[in-house]
This record gives C-alpha cells, structure tokens and sequence, in this order.
DNA sequence: CCATTCATAGCCT
DNA sequence: AGGCTATGAATGG
C-alpha cells in the first residue's frame, strides 16, 4: 500500500507493506492514499522534529554491496556530510560505484543518501537537487 | 582557474 | 564485453 506524508518540506510518499518499506518517493505519487500510523510516518514525524528514532524495516538491498553502503550511510550523524570519496575510502571502493548504488537506492531519507556530496558540490540526487539542499538546509538547522 | 582525460568499481544489457 | 554513472585526481592550456 502507498501512503502520503506531508512534511515541512515537501510531499512524501512511501509504499509500505505492513511489515516494512519497501519505497520512498520524494513527490506525491499517484494513487497515495492519505496518512495513517505506521512505524514510517512516525519515523518521518520523529525526523521532522529533529528527533532520532529507530528505523523502520526496510526493503533489503538488492545486492550485498548496496547493503554496506546502506550500513556506512546510517552512521552519518544528522548535519553531517560525507563525500563520495570518504565513503568509497571506508568501503574500498571507488567514488563511481558509490554514485551507481546511491542512485539506485530506493530509499532515500530513511536512508540518508542526501548527506553524500561530492568533493566539489553537491552531487546529485535521485529525486531532485532541490530535495537534497532543503534535506541539508534542514538538517543543519536552517 | 576552466576544460579535458583517465582511472575506477559496480551494475545493466 | 562494452557502456553507463549522483566521482576524483591529474594534466594542459
């Protein structure tokens, strides 16, 4: 099922199960239905008030690399930023494969893709560079 | 300092 | 095998 979330800097929508998330969406996707409590909206309404919260369950990648990349990303502290170099140093990877597997990721802000940035900029973002900067903007406290 | 080129690893066809 | 990245570092002007 397609939920609708309306949060403080855009819609949100996110297909959940009942059991876990299985995608996020940063736009209003077509046939969301309205909010209910789920462990996603109440993980979303924790981060919008810059509070910390455990995941939800989540999809499991689709292949292993994807999930040490997920395990890395969890461990950036909110208002932090890492780029795509630091990252590829800590996984022994490089800094391509870590945009490959970034843009494929299905779950963007649960998964905190946003706070990876290039050396120079910003990068790119699946879902629109203007998520990402409101995301950042956000996170380091306006 | 800007533009181009190459190295790089993972994934898709 | 070849091509494609949400890159980065080196090189040449």
């Amino acid at each position: 099922m397609i939920y609708f979330y309306d949060s403080p800097l855009g819609s949100i929508s996110y297909e959940w199960d009942g059991a876990i998330c299985l995608h996020v969406w940063l736009d209003k996707h077509a046939a969301a239905v309205g909010e209910n409590e789920n462990p996603v909206s109440l993980w979303l309404d924790a981060y919008f008030n810059a509070e910390s919260r455990e995941l939800p369950a989540l999809a499991k990648p689709a292949t292993g690399f994807q999930a040490k990349m997920r395990e890395g990303l969890v461990n950036i502290p909110a208002g932090e930023v890492r780029t795509y170099g630091d990252i590829a140093k800590e996984l022994y990877t490089s800094p391509r494969a870590m945009g490959q597997a970034l843009g494929a990721n299905p779950l963007p802000i649960l998964i905190p893709c946003h706070r990876v940035i290039a050396a120079d900029g910003l990068g790119g973002f699946a879902c629109g560079l203007e998520w990402k900067k409101k995301l950042l903007k956000f996170e380091r406290g306006f």
